[in-house]
DNA sequence: GGCCCTATCTGATCAGCGTCAAGATATCTT
DNA sequence: AAGATATCTTGACGCTGATCAGATAGGGCC
């Protein structure tokens, strides 16, 4: 009926639509912007009728859910190669680093990403695989520098601390108002590491300044 | 033909509609949130038909441009009382606290402001009164409290980096992941405070640390 | 007062959206 | 081969943002 297709990709009368589904999503969120996102656009874009994406996904938050994921999933290994690319206490920065240009690189997918976080009200990061994540990244790359891993609350405040300065840059980093800055130093990538600089990227030791 | 009503408020056929648009739309996204927040709703909302609004917003987000200018007023109040409200070192903290808290208290409202400066890359404080904004607030306050105004490159770095600091921390504090370290430090209020204090909310000075 | 002009608002209409129910179709199981 | 089941299509519903012609009501001018 069809043409040979590699084997496990392929289900049923199209094909493993679940996959294709996100793939069309990605495609389009790339291309056209979170606006054109639409459950019928994606559909059209693999090639399927409008309610065919309702035997794999709930309802369109469904199918945003599983961009997302695919998201973090690619925020944490471009994190991770951006750890090891770099030495020292400036691995800290690295991971501040790749975490703004992902967003500046993907800013579609990481409104989708952020949008369904600010939906359900939690990251969408599962317990079980809490370990792996890029959020531990950071803390663990704390500890390998020298914070004490026995005080856990100030280790767990100050990776907050980071990673919510991460995320308000990533998204602020685009805006107008800084222009003017980022000619000053020399581009937006020497923007981004002063910033983050400037930020508490350790945590507090009592009577440390 | 109507009641008598207060002389500058009303003009035309229907009052100030546009005022009564905008204060519809804050209704709604109290009420029900942003999702229900369509031109159609509001229009409902204020007693005029679907096509009304069209005469005094060129689109929906203008309208939403509206409320969300709204928002950044009201935030910039309750900023400068907060600052009123403490000494010191302590303004600084006191100014992260009411961002976080504002955010927390009208979530909807928060949105659509962010909402709309993601849309148009910047955030809508215009140039003119650029010296009363929020942010020329945290800035002036690190300069009263010893930072070097003549440091402009740094004390805007710490501005920014204060800001996106506050800003994450204003979208992330509901996430559940956090629940158990708002419990541990005695509620939400403590954790903000906390957070912020691991924040570098103050320029680098050469040397320091 | 009487007139026109213009801003304002209504009603009808359009394409597109998310979602659902019913029916057709292909694959899996036996 | 036959029945069960998962998959996809078709058609529909109510909603949305937006546009347009036409109704209406104030303000300015005589």
């Amino acid at each position: 009926m069809r043409e040979a297709q590699s084997a496990a990709a392929r289900r049923y009368h199209h094909g493993d639509l679940r996959r294709a589904l996100v793939d069309a999503a990605r495609r389009l969120l790339e291309a056209e912007g979170p606006s054109a996102l639409s459950l019928r656009a994606v559909a059209r874009e693999a090639g399927v009728s409008p309610a065919a994406p309702y035997h794999h996904f709930k309802d369109k938050a469904e199918l945003l859910d599983a961009v997302a994921q695919e998201g973090w999933d690619i925020l944490q290994i471009q994190m991770k190669a951006a750890k090891s690319g770099a030495e020292g206490l400036e691995q800290l920065t690295a991971l501040g680093v790749a975490y703004v240009a992902f967003a500046r690189e993907n800013p579609a997918l990481y409104r989708v990403m952020y949008d369904a976080a600010r939906d359900r009200e939690a990251l969408p990061m599962d317990v079980k695989e809490w370990d792996d994540s890029a959020y531990c990244m950071v803390r663990d790359t704390m500890i390998e520098h020298g914070a004490d891993p026995r005080a856990e609350k100030d280790l767990e405040l100050a990776t907050i601390a980071a990673w919510c300065g991460a995320h308000g840059l990533a998204e602020m980093t685009g805006f107008k108002q800084f222009d003017h800055l980022k000619d000053q130093l020399g581009g937006e990538r020497a923007f981004v590491e002063q910033v983050l600089n400037h930020m508490g990227l350790f945590p507090r030791r009592p009577g440390s300044c």
